[in-house]
DNA sequence: CTGTAATACGGTACTCAGTACCGTTGGGTG
DNA sequence: CACCCAACGGTACTGAGTACCGTATTACAG
């Protein structure tokens, strides 16, 4: 049973002080004499005393990227609503931990502030994505990628911070319904070459009605023959 | 011909040095040096470094918070609109000085940060003004104005950075025009007072969108909320 | 004119985050 | 054994921000 590696070391050291007597009244040499380290190694292992908090928004950054450049879906917000899942993911497998760094950002709000900054790159991420997707260097295309990527980035919000407070048992059922409704919002443009501007179908449910039993008529009606 | 007083002459002295040496290049020494004061008396007017670029933010969200206080507006949606102008109508009466304080934080992130943890304060406010304007605490009704606020910012932010770069002669215009986009996304309940509601739900669809991706709302939209 | 109180200011000293640099240790590997 | 290399510890420094104290200016009451 030896000890962990450093880096562990630093990070429940931190956590359990923050804990303790609260973030700003804790220092770096508390930190690091507490894991039993030198101060050196301490940012040798964290580039900041925020920045124990949050290891790897980088590292999620990056994978984010990496899975929109090789995403291949039908529509660029449905491409982000796929990436963003993948933070959601991220939260859910750190699981009691993103709970305490939580409780943290919620009080300190420095720590707030990071956290938010670290977000606004997700959703800058997304909307330059957007745009490209678009290809078209309008204002209001601009403005809506815009729009897209703040609704996405709200929607996902709005979900994780449900489930950081311990009201939500399925997030991931309910990020896939959040997104629904910003799919919702944002209707494709339909783009049809013959001009003949189809693209729309209308379907009337009756409530009570059974939606999966209606659910392949629907696909026919969406996929199989448009425009009808 | 008498000398400004200290708070304007640190301003100026803050951002000629961030201009010439750029922003971490520039010590609060060096600023006090130049303006011709003592170092003390630059943290006596701003609370940090940083806070001599955004002097007034906090104002300015006192004057928002006011302005949704004393709002009457049919919808949540439309006084946070016209709140937030308030925000645009700052930034333009501030002429040059949000133009060089924009070149800056372009150029530091530490500054950026700032900047979009103060934006994030604005949302907040408006997230919290339209969750309590529409008094249901349900999940739906929570992510619908998180949604909202999200826009609201981004429309806002969209047209604000375009006039920052000078690509908008009339930003309060386009703000309009933006925030009827916007209010487009989110169309008014349309509550049926009389009870004629037929149990019918229509569904418009835009070929070219994943219908997986629409299920969940389409679910929601038959079996949660029937009659809506 | 004088005492006094308020305000703004300058200076010193301190804490702490973050950086730079240097020396040391402890394994592997040839 | 000699060498190397990675991780570590220590020291010293810069700079932001805070606390505290003394001082000059102004205003104002007596």
């Amino acid at each position: 049973m030896s000890k962990p590696p450093a880096r562990i070391r630093l990070a429940d050291a931190a956590f359990a002080l923050f804990d303790e007597r609260g973030y700003e009244q804790t220092t770096v040499d508390d930190i690091a004499e507490r894991a039993g380290v030198g101060r050196t190694t301490f940012f040798r292992h964290y580039r900041s005393k925020e920045a124990v908090i949050f290891p790897d928004h980088d590292r999620l950054l990056e994978l984010i990227r990496d899975r929109l450049a090789t995403s291949s879906h039908r529509t660029a917000l449905v491409a982000v609503s796929d990436a963003v899942r993948l933070v959601l993911l991220h939260y859910i497998e750190e699981g009691d931990l993103a709970r305490r760094r939580y409780a943290l950002t919620s009080k300190v709000s420095a720590l707030r502030d990071r956290e938010i900054a670290s977000v606004a790159r997700y959703q800058r991420l997304f909307r330059e994505f957007i745009a490209d997707w678009m290809g078209d260097p309008t204002t209001s295309a601009s403005l809506r990628a815009e729009l897209m990527a703040a609704s996405v980035v709200a929607a996902h919000n709005h979900v994780l911070r449900r489930w950081l407070r311990g009201e939500s048992a399925d997030p991931v059922t309910e990020l896939d319904e959040a997104m629904g409704e910003v799919l919702a919002l944002f209707p494709a443009p339909g783009a049809r070459p013959d001009g003949t501007d189809g693209g729309t179908t209308v379907v009337a449910f009756r409530t009570g009605q059974d939606l999966d039993a209606l659910l392949p008529s629907l696909r026919r009606l969406v996929e199989g023959d448009p425009g009808r």
